[in-house]
DNA sequence: GTCTATAACTAGATAGAC
DNA sequence: GTCTATCTAGTTATAGAC
């Protein structure tokens, strides 16, 4: 409690500013530089909070994601009965939507964070999800569209529609309307 | 007509190389060197057929995708009808089916893609793509089935479930019959 | 048409002062 | 905790020989 006078929350706003430039340029196009200006400090300072750019990604992966390993946990308390995916379904469009940038950070960055050793802990994570929302007795289309059910929940939540006569909303709530339907017995 | 002995498809063998490189790593992480390198050149040879390293990533991409143009226009040829649709998926699946590095080189740069000029090009080619697929009579959640349609022969084609019991072309084969459900009146 | 050599630059990362 | 200064290694790109 001696040692916080001022300095604060650095580490978190490096976190913010780089989860911003990420998710927009992507992080190979993303020089520490500009972090630092965005953030009024030098290159110099990011290294006394994190170890390498690479960390800075992971840090951020790492830190946010797990709300998707609990939603995961949950479904494997609960009888594997389509009503139980179904709120799969529900809550992960309710995550999705509060986290819209750190969907797109992830979207964005997938083939990178695929390379990382970390990517092994994200293919993990979706095997997991998906593995609550199918099973082995499936048919090889309906297992499909199980895991289609996940990305049909990103899509609408990121991508808004070519014509802008939809808000953000209704298209994620369509998204969950076809999602629910790509879930089957 | 006098000037090409023997010389020849360098060019093209640049670009089957790079469309490897840059599928399996991604551009930003390929280096000119190794795609020197692997076919025995310098970079300064690059440099006599290509302007720039971008030059390369476009090129890739415009000599291979017009596949998708020739496909989106004739189906405005023909009657907006469910069958017609339902053609275009099939034909979209023969063509990724066709082309699967290609169609990996797009998913793996598709954030580098989108940045540059070429990615007007690349939104345009969806929005038409999902043009003939969907119409505005139809709900919201119908054409982002639409939408979505086209995701799931991608999808289907280029990711291997993750139990090895399906062929690739089992999985591409359901991923048609799926998309082929997305596809409505 | 392809090479050698090198220019010109930018990135990520480190050392040590304050 | 942040700075200045610098290093190292890698990149794209060019000039000019063969």
């Amino acid at each position: 409690m001696t040692t916080r006078e001022r300095p604060r929350d650095t580490r978190a706003r490096i976190q913010q500013v780089a989860l911003d430039l990420f998710a927009e340029h992507g992080y190979e196009k993303t020089a520490l530089r500009e972090i630092a200006e965005k953030l009024g400090v030098t290159k110099a300072a990011l290294y006394y909070h994190f170890k390498t750019k690479e960390d800075i990604l992971v840090s951020i992966f790492t830190d946010s994601a797990e709300q998707i390993d609990e939603l995961i946990e949950w479904a494997r308390s609960q009888p594997p009965t389509v009503e139980t995916r179904r709120e799969v379904i529900r809550r992960y469009s309710g995550l999705m939507r509060g986290n819209r940038k750190l969907l797109q950070f992830m979207h964005e960055n997938q083939p990178t964070l695929r390379d990382l050793p970390i990517g092994e802990t994200m293919k993990h994570r979706m095997a997991g999800l998906f593995e609550v929302l199918t099973d082995d007795g499936q048919s090889l289309p309906d297992q499909l569209r199980g895991r289609l059910a996940v990305f049909a929940i990103s899509f609408g939540t990121m991508v808004a529609m070519s014509d802008t006569k939809h808000s953000r909303d209704e298209v994620a709530d369509a998204a969950v309307e076809v999602a629910l339907d790509l879930i089957r017995g």
